[in-house]
DNA sequence: GGTATATTTGCGCAATTATGCAAATATAGA
DNA sequence: TCTATATTTGCATAATTGCGCAAATATACC
């Protein structure tokens, strides 16, 4: 792993390590079809703004995507994309040899 | 997922999503034996007592385990425990169903 | 054009966080 | 006890971040 690979891999636990843009991903996971800012923000106690403040961050890493609908803008979850990463992850963990004890 | 499982998986996320943390964890990946933190601070720019805050949050998190062995004290990842919680979040993810397009 | 709804953005604020330095603490060994 | 090494902690500081509110923008519909 090089230090651009470590560095995505922090930008992605990053985003998804606050709570509320945790809770945004998770909302995102139980959604059949993508989501508006607006039915996502009623869940949470953040105004609008903060949510698509949020949105926007999740966005940014690729953690979802958006897609405008007249007045609306629907988010969905990027499954394959953040699934690819934290695999990768997991990968590398793995890869650790066992400790000597 | 109810609230306290995700405030876990997102305090996970957070403290392996800052840089150098991250750098910390990978840098006990590839060990073979637990290290001591002045040889884990060799590698980054931050100084010892930054390398001793950061290790303290991984340990808060369950990230790495530490034992005094005379002057040093010796650090080494958790690896089932990390492995299991990102698992589980790959698992949520998993369960999202797919998008109707 | 005018109005209503959805979303973003500018601004200020409070809280958190990462950092370095210096001092304190812990331990080993002479 | 004195010294050297490893680590932590207190303090100050700079930077980042999450938030709400109000204003601005985008779009749809009348």
């Amino acid at each position: 792993m090089d230090t651009y690979e470590a560095q995505e891999l922090a930008d992605l636990l990053k985003a998804l390590g606050e709570f509320n843009r945790f809770s945004l991903v998770y909302e995102l996971c139980q959604c059949k079809a993508p989501k508006n800012a607006m039915c996502l923000c009623e869940c949470y106690s953040v105004d609008a703004s903060g949510v698509s403040r949020h949105l926007k961050v999740l966005a940014q890493e690729g953690i979802v995507s958006s897609e405008r609908k007249g007045r609306e803008i629907q988010y969905s979850l990027n499954k394959a994309e953040v699934l690819g990463r934290l695999r990768r992850l997991i990968e590398i963990i793995e890869a650790a040899p066992s400790l000597e004890t």
